[in-house]
DNA sequence: CGCGGATAAAAAGTCAGACTTATACGTCAC
DNA sequence: GTGACGTATAAGTCTGACTTTTTATCCGCG
């Protein structure tokens, strides 16, 4: 589950990292690199790595007779899947789930369409069998297993869209339903309407509908606001 | 213009960074820390925060007794900026270029919808400020001063929407811009048509009119797509 | 001939200490 | 008050030794 696992420098970053994105040290806040050698019993070697990290993070920027500035969300990578990762384990969890799901509504329909136009036989047929994973799972509390479908599905629409910037935003969409059914509110069986409509985009696509497609998603992406309280247009 | 330019360590990762974006490592290839601290005439200190650098973008994996192994492309941070760069000013700029530009046609009308709802009186202000700009700019073979007021327009209807994401993607569109001009077939004045939707992007958003403000967007959009030769819906 | 376990080698990982360099800040002269 | 100058500070760099993990090889046994 965890990413950076591996290695003693991987440890430190895991606890430093969610620490700056979760804000507990204000933007402007400057830290020094043997402290924090000293707090988390790491030589220097070790600690410059980390912070070299959350530099190209843009995290923090590290100055000479200053010492490693903190910075403001705004220059956030906030793209990066770890980075995503260590804010949707924060504290503005809520915050962050809103933003990605108006990035999804945003998203998913066009790569939908251009799904529709180049999506691989194989690619289509994964799809179906998505769609139906999700119909047998849509009853009898089997939150679990409707989740693992509803991923997948978006993950090969995301990838049969052909655009590599669309493909690498399943890992990001999987984490967003991810945390709805694990976090939030979702005791109940999903709604029958958004299993349909995932049982139409799969067949739209089959059958080279773009712009059916991209309706459909549309509605979909539109659900998923709704359950936010974010305001549909 | 360089980012990283500061310090040793920023230098190797301008060099090497690029080869690998460039392809020329085939995935898979193997480096040695070792070798690389001796090419590039730095200690091993230096090429290990490289090393921890390109592995966090994921274009690099490092394992003991192995080496610094390269990752195939489809695993690559393809949203941190930096690769971005890389990217643009590789060989393969005009796929790059593409896959940006498609997604700028999913983000923007949508962030431009929301901007009609968000936008401050001092960003309308902005706005239209930088619409006139463009217009005043339009003939004459001023594109570099064209070029500056449709960056700044992007980036203010981006960040008007309220949403970080969006937000933090105006470098990418203003990178997007430059290149067009820069680079691909731009010697004419700018399209006439565009300009004025611009323009009145910027009334609607000043009227709050979301609806219209996506509508026009949208027509942008389209018209960036078929500059660059991609088929529209 | 093939298989499994001991063994060795290779490369990254870690650490400690000394030295260099840039730069913010205070001081002093004007 | 302003400007030049010196100093303290923290990051930056280098070196060399040691540790750890993982892979490949080799050998003996079935």
């Amino acid at each position: 589950m965890s990413t950076t696992g591996r290695g003693l420098h991987g440890r430190v970053l895991d606890t430093l990292g969610p620490e700056i994105t979760a804000g507990a040290y204000p933007p402007g806040s400057v830290l020094r690199t043997d402290e924090l050698a000293q707090r988390f019993d790491v030589s220097r070697s070790v600690m410059r790595e980390v912070v070299r990290v959350l530099e190209s993070m843009h995290l923090v920027e590290s100055r000479r007779r200053v010492g490693v500035t903190v910075l403001p969300a705004r220059e956030w990578n906030v793209y990066d899947p770890q980075v995503i990762r260590w804010r949707l384990a924060g504290a503005d969890r809520p915050r962050q789930l809103r933003s990605l799901t108006v990035l999804r509504s945003a998203i998913e329909p066009v790569a939908a369409g251009l799904a529709a136009r180049n999506a691989t036989a194989e690619q289509c047929a994964e799809l179906t069998e998505c769609a139906l994973g999700m119909v047998a799972n849509s009853r009898g509390h089997r939150l679990e297993g409707y989740l693992f479908h509803d991923m997948a599905f978006h993950r090969v629409i995301l990838t049969a869209s052909g655009n590599e910037m669309f493909a690498r935003l399943g890992d990001v969409v999987a984490e967003v339903l991810a945390g709805r059914t694990h976090h939030d509110v979702m005791f109940e069986d999903p709604d029958p309407a958004a299993v349909t409509l995932h049982v139409q985009l799969a067949e739209a696509v089959r059958e080279r509908d773009a712009a059916r497609a991209e309706r459909l998603t549309r509605e979909i992406t539109e659900g998923a606001l709704q359950e936010l309280d974010i305001l549909a247009p």
